[in-house]
Formats: C-alpha cells, structure tokens, sequence
DNA sequence: CTGTCTCTCAATCAATTGATTGATGGAAAC
DNA sequence: GTTTCCATCAATCAATTGATTGAGAGACAG
C-alpha cells in the first residue's frame, strides 16, 4: 500500500462528517447541505472546499484509506506465532466493530459504489487487496510452520476468514459472543487437529 | 419461510425494471421515471400501480423473496449425504452468481437498506435467517453423522459458509475458478479429516 | 346506447438539491 | 496604505424528481 496524500483541515472535518453521515443515513440520504451544517459552514464554503460531490466522495474514499493504513501500521507483529496474529487481526476487527463501526459501514457503502464509479474503485480496492494478502501471509506462515493444516489454500482460506468477519459484522454486531464462536470456529477451521481417539 | 403474496401482472413487470436498474446504476440511481421507460408506460401509471417509491421498493423485495423461495423449494434434496447437500448448495449459489447476479447485487442493496427502513427489513431478513438456519441444518446433520467436525458450532460455520460465499460474489465473479477453490476450502474447513498418522 | 370500471397518458406541480454568484472580512504580501 | 489571496456567507439558479390532476380509450354489463 502506496501512501495516500493526507486529509487535514477543514477538508478532514469536511471528509468525518460525510462520513458520519453516510454511515447513519446511507449514500443516497447524503447531502450536501447536511454536511456543511455538521461542519458548521456554509453549503458555499463546502463547495469553494469540494467542487462536486463526486470529489467529495473520493475525499472520503482517501479519508478511510488513511485510517485503515494507520491502524494496520499501528499493530506490532512482530515475534508472534501465526496463530497469536490471527487472534491479534479478530481482537481488532472487534474492537472497530464496537468502538468505530462507521468505518466498515462507510468502508461497505463505498464498496459498493465502487462498482459503478472508477475512481472509489481506485481507493477502495487497494485496501481490500491488502487485507486479503495480509490475511494469506498469515495462513501461509501458519501453515509452513505446522499449526495450520497442510492441504489449506491460502488465498481461498484468506476469503473464508474475511467473508466470515464481514458477515459477522452486520449479523453480530449487537451480539459480540456470537462474533467469538465464529473467531473460534476460523481458528479451528484452519488449525491442524489432534488425531482421533 | 411462509408465502408471500405473489406478484403477477404490471406488478411483475415493474418490479424486474426496478431491479435491473437497481442492479444497474444502485439504490441511488433508481428513477421512477426510468422504470416507467423501461416498462414502457408513463410515469402516472407507474405510481397508478405503485403509489409512492416507498411501495415500490416493497414490492421489489417481494419479488425478490419470491424468487429465493422458488429457488429454495425447486431443490430436490431427499437421500443426498450433507456433504452433496452442500455441495448443491455450492452449485446453485455458483449458478445462480453466473447467470442471475442480479438476484445477488440487488439483495445486498436491499439489505444495505434494511438497516433503516423496517418495511424492507421485514422482508429481507427472514429469507437471510432461513439461508442461516437452512446451512446450520445441513452442517448439524453432517456433524452427527461424522462426516464434519465433531467440534464444530453450527451456526458459526453457517456463517461462515455464507460469508464466504457472499465475498467470493464480490471478489470472485469473474473467477469461477477461485470460487471453487473457496467452495474447496470450505469443505475442508468442515470435514474430518485423516489423522495424521 | 349508457354507465362504469380499469388502465393509460400529457401536462404540471412542488419540493429537493447540487452548484453558482457576487460580496465581505481578515490576514499576509508588497 | 494598498494590494492580493484565502475563506466565508446570503441569496439564487437550474435541473432533477416524486407525485398529482384531469382527461380519454377500451372492455364489458345492463
């Protein structure tokens, strides 16, 4: 992942309230208006800010980017068993599942869109490429190193874990033992068994 | 999963306009008066049979939901052993992703929705909670029968399962090889497998 | 033939909404 | 002191868009 130029100012502000926005009413309910009232700036002042809306979509596509990055670069790795990893990357899926939901809320909108919109697509799919090699790496090592079973497909096993976790998201967030089982169920999906008897 | 009133007639036409615009350009680009131009009818007698968008949105999640059972009843499933029940489950998510995607982007965008507008929720969450409870039907059957992990949580794999499969819709589309790996890995997520002597 | 019911449309409304304009205040530059 | 540039706002525009109105065509019954 290539550094993206940072959001500061008024454009960040700009950039947090649409995305609080985004997250509470979705993407059609977004509004130009609303935004610059969360700011507290004239609609004027938003547009002298952000030409058009499409910019001021592709300002809040770079807005998560940049903490998504941050929060990946905040997590030491280092001499931790792959499995220890694992639980490390579920422990923080958590923990912004409960604490900052509107990042994959705003994250799932905008991927979304980026079906239709070539340049969301450009900030968004880095990100979940990323996270998808991440996740593979960690199978891989895990699976050279004899924890994880033999026969995985690291790539596929990664898609497994991700899907898993996105799913949970939306089925489990009020409901944060249920998201555990199904850590708990990845974990013992992947990881090599003890023989029967 | 009980009937819901089928939709016939105009209704029908118009719902399958909307949701291929839906499809097509998302939640957002949906126009009455583009559906009406597709139906091939004036935008009066759309609303003369659809009174305000919020109903029509309604019916397209009706529609919808018909389809999901049409789909779900036309499966014949007497005698299979769990893992081939899965497995047809696999085959028919795989077709119905190549040939009708549009059932899938148009459910996402409905339950996107759902989170704030009960109306839709009303019809799009049973027909996720049936798909739950229909896949943790089939993994508790294999379970008991020693074909699938004797340690595994049912309902954590079932979303498991469907996660996985709702991401590789998205990631793998154009990849029906990588989709069968994951389908692949899913298996072997579950299943027992040989001690390693 | 008349009345009624269903379905349809052209024309129009009223509200929303993204974007622009022209002006103002203040800070830095010269 | 004057000029220049940045940020801001009130007012307004122009287009979009969901919805309504009033009229008409066709089928069918009596």
């Amino acid at each position: 992942m290539s550094a993206p130029k940072p959001i500061e100012g008024r454009l960040a502000e700009i950039a947090m309230a649409a995305r609080e926005l985004i997250a509470e009413r979705g993407f059609e309910g977004l509004r130009t208006r609303d935004i610059a009232a969360r700011v507290g700036i004239n609609v004027a002042t938003l547009h002298y800010h952000v030409p058009t809306k499409e910019a001021l979509i592709r300002i809040v596509a770079q807005s998560l980017r940049s903490d998504f990055i941050a929060q990946s670069q905040a997590r030491p790795r280092q001499g931790l068993s792959p499995v220890e990893v694992l639980k490390l990357e579920f422990a923080d899926f958590r923990e912004t599942m409960t604490e900052a939901p509107e990042r994959y809320i705003v994250m799932a909108e905008l991927s979304d869109r980026a079906e239709r919109d070539a340049a969301i697509a450009a900030e968004i799919r880095p990100m979940q490429a990323y996270w998808r090699r991440m996740t593979a790496d960690i199978i891989v090592e895990g699976r050279d190193k004899g924890v994880f079973r033999a026969d995985v497909d690291p790539e596929a096993a990664a898609m497994m874990v991700i899907g898993t976790l996105s799913m949970s998201f939306w089925h489990a967030r009020d409901d944060l033992e249920f998201f555990d089982r199904a850590c708990a169920e990845l974990l013992r999906a992947l990881m090599v068994r003890p023989s029967k008897d």
